[in-house]
DNA sequence: GTTGCATGTTGCCATTGTCAAGATTAATCT
DNA sequence: AGATTAATCTTGACAATGGCAACATGCAAC
């Protein structure tokens, strides 16, 4: 059974693992050129495969999309969760997972963007559903936890209900959407003081009298 | 000088005033359609005129995109002035910006996206610069107002700066994104219940303990 | 070992964005 | 006014794209 080294030797006629090429392809297509430069066939250049072959896996290109941004959830439920791991105190954890969220967006940009901000993807797909609920849930037990409370296992759309957790989820998106799309400046100003402020917000209101 | 009527009348070979009916075209080919469906020849189409004509005006797709969205940032504003100069009271004001920037995402979800959150228009151009600029403004001033200060003429990207303006720029786009990409539940729901929380989120923390 | 079926390929089509060249009208200059 | 220039719009062409259909290949289950 070497099929996993066996698989990777040559370009036989079957690919493999076609599917997980072709995410792959597409989020450093993505990344480069952004979803304006996002090609269907150029996704299947990359994969060293024929311009249909995509079709059998994930149908048609928003198929292919909705993959990508599923991984995308993926990995930023997984770099919440680290950032979560590296705080104990419960406020200070909070903050935390805030900022990988907002750090996550200004590293992937394009990426962010087709997660929640495009319709090119099926956002009802199972594929979704799955990487995206974690990605909120992990926020919001930390939000539970420093509130001394149990989570209470809400649902995104339940969440509309709890002013506390719609405040923090959309402090959170709004900065991180705000500086991905450069209204707060270049980007690279961003990267240098943006984080300082955000903090702030995040933390309460230092300035109020 | 009756041009006015005259350019109205029948279709001579030229418009009158081609530049707006594409813009108006393209505004509702969006609504219809969203950014996926957008073309720039079926914009052309609806506007009654060949495929190539939009270039003289706005150059490339990107071009009509961008002065659409441009109208977008008038409309905004002016919806947000709308709001504030009903009510006189500072913080029910400002509280009422924030929701009309809000009704004004759940109204026009495609127009809303393609004004924030697309790689699909030059935020630079002086087009976007101006309207862009002036429904950050009217909400900066109440801000101000409400806290008893000056404005300072602060432009986007120094108001990173300053953690107020931050935060309630972060909590009312935070909120019109989640709502317009149905992350807090369908569209009915989000109508009836969503803006009472979003109201106590704007507030403060009504539920803290 | 043969057959079935998932996986990939080639070829095709309508549609799209953009460009170049020509037609038509408005504006300007003398 | 008459002629020239510039703006505006049309037609025609081209390469690229997404999707479909028909065919090829080879793994896997019988």
């Amino acid at each position: 059974m070497n099929r996993r080294l066996a698989a990777k030797r040559r370009q036989p006629y079957h690919h493999g693992d076609l599917a997980a090429a072709l995410v792959a392809a597409g989020a450093e297509l993505l990344a480069e050129r952004g979803l304006q430069g996002f090609t269907l066939r150029e996704a299947a250049r990359r994969a060293g495969v024929s311009h249909a072959a995509p079709a059998h896996h994930f149908g048609d290109a928003r198929g292919l999309l909705t993959a990508v941004a599923a991984s995308g959830f993926a990995r930023l439920a997984e770099a919440e969760r680290e950032a979560a791991a590296a705080e104990s105190n419960p406020a200070a954890r909070l903050m935390a997972i805030g900022l990988s969220y907002i750090k996550f967006a200004l590293a992937n940009p394009a990426l962010f963007r087709l997660m929640f901000h495009s319709d090119q993807i099926d956002r009802g797909s199972d594929r979704i559903r799955g990487p995206g609920r974690a990605s909120f849930d992990v926020m919001q037990d930390a939000l539970a936890a420093a509130r001394g409370r149990e989570s209470g296992g809400l649902i995104p759309p339940e969440a509309a209900r709890d002013p506390l957790v719609l405040r923090q989820w959309a402090i959170v998106h709004g900065l991180a959407t705000l500086a991905v799309e450069g209204r707060l400046g270049p980007a690279g100003a961003v990267q240098k003081r943006f984080l300082v402020a955000a903090r702030a917000a995040l933390e309460g209101d230092p300035d109020r009298r």
